[in-house]
RNA sequence: GGGCUUGUGGCCUAGCCUGGAUAAGGCGUUAGCCUCCUAAGUUAAUGAUCAGGGGUUCAAAUCCCCUCAAGCCCGCCA
């Protein structure tokens, strides 16, 4: 609906301007499009800008009437404002389910996100990756797109070597009750302190990191043991978090199967490559000072060299690569880049995302500082019981829980995705447990309110025709989802979805506060019931892209 | 030292890529609103030299340069 009204005003303005860009932009209070192109035809046609915005919507006021769109001017400004046809059409689309879901893309695309280390639990920082990797799987599946979301397991690094080590010579039994990735991480963080305490176990350390790429089969399964452990523990959480993925790799896949020792030979053959005793590649070409490592003088290969093998296996399979990164990684994920473009491969995208820190700095798993992803959602669960049991005492506890699990996941991953990427965060605990405006419990509230209406009303007769302000307010920003689902995959910034649902939840509590819907008479009460339904169900669609459960009842 | 990113009322955030109409929300504070569709709501008041300086432009929070501050990176770690 937006795509044409907006490209109906376009070919009219090109039309009567003869300029190719109108500078066509969103209008605000203003309107629903707004043009400034009569400033920039002000200089050639030598004549004020408000004197030529005047010519130009005197021009094309018949033509977009008839398309329903209506031309005004505030000073040098050209307005334009959608008629009912448009409202209504908005509303009829948006009440239908599913609304949102795009023309399918053909070609699959890869999104790989979270991919931590498997040395102890996802903690708050890991999950800014999960949410922002997981909200984009979601609008790319809304968007038509054919996908495959990837962890990718880094199971041979140096801390599993660690891991491994403790297991064997630390006598650290599991607690009762603790969560498997909780107790990776205590074994990790004991044989940190040994090693630093006897630098000696270092050599045991690089002894396992040896075996392991030569596939011993006694290391093999101690690694695999350890990081199994992690990685279901880890798995548990992304579940809670409703982030899960279609596929774990394994990083030793590729040495076992001889992919990275094929990469590495392709490598070797680039007349970029150096290798005295290492294998680099030398990548100043693309303005890095530093080489880029791929294989120790002691013939071992790096996790870059791993990592390579990965990215051309899923170009392989997918058409498209997406890679969701922490800012520590803008680096190596350049470098791996520009490798890849060497060779001659799909170059993977890379969405970067900087960091979620402490009041008191910034988390180590190795030191064991950190607050883990299981302890945030406990926490705010227990907060939103409290809650749910304070307004609805009534409810069974059963359902009062289940309330409070949707309310506590909404609230974690909503406060994480509303702030935009590039931004570094302080983590909050107030503000993690703060469930009123701007929080994703708001707008759940806002779904509830409306369910709660329609249940109400019971069956009634559509009707299309809208007066209020409020009532048309609402309606546009219904008509807007897809266009933000398309910002979303174009720019490949989730936040914008966030924004986009907090707006539609603040309209339709306007609306609901200004024009009332039970009581309203017949007409107009049909008119705002269908309303409501279609402001429903996007409520629903977006939360749901959003992966925030769209409960009807709160 | 070099590179990347960020800096918007007391606090948190949107707007910045694609320059234009009084800089938009929330938290906080203050004063209101439940015989009325769920008050996780809502009305109003309060509060901003858009880090600082220079430049481009008819027009700069937005683009360019410099300075300052914060975070991250610059391993034969991952």
């Amino acid at each position: 609906m937006y795509q044409e009204a907006y490209r109906a005003v376009e070919t009219v303005l090109k039309d009567a301007t003869g300029a190719t860009d109108v500078l066509l932009g969103d209008g605000g209070e203003h309107a629903d499009l707004a043009s400034t192109i009569a400033f920039a035809l002000a200089k050639t046609e030598k004549k004020s800008p408000v004197l030529i915005a005047g010519e130009i919507t005197a021009a094309i006021t018949d033509t977009l009437a008839a398309a329903g769109i209506t031309v005004s001017t505030t000073g040098p400004y050209i307005n334009f404002i959608f008629g009912p046809a448009y409202v209504a059409g908005v509303v009829k689309a948006a009440s239908r389910p599913g609304y949102g879901c795009l023309a399918a893309v053909p070609g699959r695309v890869c999104i790989e996100h979270t991919s931590a280390n498997p040395n102890g639990p996802l903690h708050v920082g890991h999950i800014r990756n999960s949410v922002i990797g997981d909200t984009l799987s979601r609008v790319f599946r809304k968007a038509g797109y054919d996908i495959d979301v990837q962890y990718y397991l880094n199971d041979m690094g140096r801390q599993i070597a660690i891991v491994s080590w403790g297991f064997d010579h630390l006598d650290i039994p599991q607690n009762e009750d603790e969560k498997d990735d909780h107790y990776v991480a205590r074994v990790y963080v004991a044989a940190n302190h040994a090693l630093k305490a006897d630098p000696s176990i270092k050599e045991e350390i690089d002894r396992r990191m040896g075996l392991i790429e030569q596939g011993d089969p006694e290391t093999v399964e101690k690694f695999r043991r350890a990081v199994s452990l992690c990685a279901e523990g880890i798995k548990v959480t992304l579940n809670r978090l409703g982030a899960p993925h279609d596929r774990f790799v394994w990083e030793s896949g590729f040495v076992q199967d001889g992919s990275m020792v094929e990469i590495l030979d392709r490598v070797e053959a680039l007349p970029e490559s150096s290798h005295d005793d290492i294998l680099a590649v030398d990548l100043t070409a693309f303005g890095f000072e530093k080489e880029y490592v791929l294989r120790r003088s002691d013939g071992t290969s790096v996790y870059a060299a791993r990592d390579l093998a990965y990215h051309v296996w899923k170009g392989e399979h997918f058409d498209r690569l997406i890679n969701v990164l922490g800012a520590d990684h803008k680096l190596i994920g350049a470098q791996l880049q520009a490798t890849m473009k060497l060779l001659g491969e799909k170059v993977p995208e890379i969405v970067f995302f900087e960091f979620v820190s402490l009041p008191e700095g910034s988390m180590s798993t190795r030191a064991g500082k950190f607050i883990s992803a299981d302890e945030l959602i406990d926490e705010v669960t227990k907060k939103a019981f409290d809650e749910v049991t304070i307004r609805r005492p009534e409810l069974p506890e059963e359902e009062r829980r289940a309330i409070a699990v949707s309310v506590a996941i909404g609230a974690v991953r909503y406060d994480i995705v509303r702030v935009s990427q590039e931004k570094s965060t302080v983590f909050d605990w107030r503000q993690a447990l703060d469930f009123e405006r701007q929080s994703a419990p708001y707008i759940q509230y806002s779904h509830a309110r409306a369910c709660s209406i329609l249940e109400k009303a019971g069956e009634f007769t559509p009707a299309y025709e809208f007066t209020t302000e409020s009532e048309i307010a609402l309606a546009k920003q219904i008509g807007l989802f897809p266009v933000v689902l398309r910002t979303v995959v174009n720019e490949l910034r989730p936040h914008h979805l966030a924004i986009y649902a907090r707006d539609l939840a603040d309209l339709f509590n306007t609306f609901y506060h200004t024009d009332p819907v039970l009581k309203a008479e017949a007409g107009v009460r049909d008119a705002r019931l269908t309303l409501v339904r279609a402001a429903q169900n996007t409520l629903s669609e977006v939360l749901e892209t959003l992966g925030i459960d769209a409960i009807r009842s709160m």
